[in-house]
DNA sequence: TTGTAAGCGTTATCAT
DNA sequence: ATGATAACGCTTACAA
């Protein structure tokens, strides 16, 4: 094959010397007639430009890293959408990085990122430990509302009152038994929603009864499962509250096979707000996440870190949830 | 900040020369005694291979593109699960590259991949041509059966013989009059669907209605608005066939909205068989893809071109479709 | 097995 | 405004 040009052939050819081409490609000072003849070595000799040789100098490779635990789960396509907008804008490529769960993966992937000197990191994180994403050295901001990850820029929603939320929509509708389907979490536990859960109960002087919380894979087996366990109690609860819709989707396909009506029967409440809890049967009551907005504020929060354009300290965004009462939710039966 | 130590202190700190230590990292041939020396001191020192430096001498990045044109169809993540499988263990890092259906990024992505030197491309084009395919001079593989694009592998699914297998599904239930909904394709036919439902009217000389064919983006409220214009048709279909699962949940919808019963006033079927397929109501029948294996096909044989392990000529594989019947047909009314 | 030295294609500094 | 030249951090002949 033959060899890529490189700018000195580029100089060559337009005769003026490489710090010329190499200013005209980065946009520096340079006559006009000069830059056009340059241009026209350029498209001639078919130059593109080495991005890995540039990085090599300027210690920036204008790539970014997402990573994020399961992309067959519809929540982060959206918040992808959104930190792609900002960062393509921005001239920075996005690497995705899906874990499946599997804090190998994740470990791997900070690594990479490490290695190939990406310029910041977006992450969800799963198992990896503060120090360790200190050890990066790289501009890092948090996805998801975690308080355990002290240092961090972290952007979320708020979680904790979304599942308030939703226990209260529940409540008003007269319900008292109350199931949890918790998404099992690789290495720490559901903290915001399950406290959330429990200070509810409290709040409102109901028994804690812990048959009525069960914890499976964060995907629609799970939910089924979950739903399975939950509805298979001597006294099964009226109403059962998923940590995500994927859980919840499970959920309803399961009081569906077992004959419990949704919600005559049993009402079901999911979290996230993905495109499908509308068209479910019935449409899912969900606490909706500005999921788009996350990752775009994720985003502008990198940037802004990469840039130096902050020396605050690390900071919170928490959005704020909203309550989308759909058809899954109604007064408990008698 | 503190600089990042290269393998020059390490050499320094492990008393040997930088090759030497080179050779460490790359697994060449030393002295087990000197390798542990070098170990220590690369953790001492905290030293972290720059992948950067290396890829300059080596002209690899171990970096491939998976470029797509919406991140939101459940029918990628599946696909990227299965590239990423293949591409992790090969040692690749797979950037994503979500173009959202516009062409500038699709194209802007490809320059991308050129100036950063990406090792190769996975592509399912919606814009770009062959020939700015080619000038990229990167090896690359297509997803998806596009006869379009002569010179190139490409990864896909037999869609012309998935739609005929829908199409006689339908046909021996009886249905006579059925409706297509086609996504919109940015720049070009969604050839081979289309072609599949003409011949299968030939076929079975059913009249062409033109009226009953019609055309949105590839997404739910597409495939809404398209099922509203065949339903109010004077003659509505008996039965409607989507181009993919998203549209069909979308006109499944709209049937609903109408007053509509599904499967008994109209039959609807998918193509894909995404996981949400399975839990609309009534279950929706589907042309099942093995998305997962269209991924790891792609990448095992994007891989085989990068290495040059092949010089036979490009090749087209398609995976067989295969039709899910579940509850969303049955047999027209009267 | 180990060291020496010549690149890889840029950008940045300093002259001119 | 332009040109020489020295990095940047690594790999790889080639020599020892």
């Amino acid at each position: 094959m033959p060899k890529r040009p490189t700018i000195i052939d580029v100089a060559e050819y337009a005769g003026v010397s490489k710090s010329t081409v190499s200013r005209v490609i980065s946009g520096g000072s340079v006559r006009e007639t000069t830059r056009r003849r340059v241009m026209t070595a350029i498209e001639a000799l078919g130059y593109e430009h080495n991005a890995i040789a540039s990085s090599m100098r300027t210690n920036r490779t204008n790539i970014i890293m997402l990573a994020i635990p399961d992309i067959t789960n519809p929540f982060w396509p959206d918040v992808a959408r959104g930190v792609q907008d900002v960062m393509d804008d921005a001239g920075y490529a996005v690497v995705f990085a899906n874990s499946d769960w599997r804090g190998s993966r994740e470990k791997m992937f900070l690594r990479m990122a490490q290695r190939n000197r990406f310029d910041g990191i977006l992450i969800n994180p799963i198992q990896v430990t503060a120090t360790e994403l200190d050890e990066t050295h790289l501009p890092t901001v948090l996805i998801g509302s975690r308080t355990d990850y002290p240092g961090f820029d972290s952007v979320g929603s708020h979680s904790y009152d979304g599942t308030q939320q939703a226990l209260k929509h529940l409540f008003s509708l007269g319900h008292r038994r109350i199931g949890l389907i918790q998404g099992k979490r690789v290495n720490r536990p559901g903290a915001s929603r399950m406290k959330s859960y429990l200070d509810f109960l409290d709040e409102h002087s109901l028994p804690r009864d812990d048959t009525l919380i069960v914890e499976y894979p964060f995907d629609q087996r799970g939910g089924y499962q979950g739903a399975i366990d939950l509805l298979t109690l001597p006294v099964p609860p009226t109403a059962i509250l998923a940590a995500n819709d994927i859980l919840a989707m499970g959920a309803l396909q399961a009081a569906h096979d077992m004959g419990f009506a949704v919600p005559g029967d049993v009402s079901i409440v999911g979290q996230d707000d993905i495109f499908a809890a509308k068209i479910t049967v019935p449409p899912l009551t969900t606490v909706a996440k500005p999921k788009y907005e996350i990752g775009t504020q994720a985003a502008t929060v990198l940037l802004a870190r990469i840039n130096g354009e902050t020396d605050r300290q690390w900071q919170q965004h928490l959005f704020p949830c909203r309550l989308k009462i759909r058809g899954s939710t109604a007064p408990p039966r008698e």
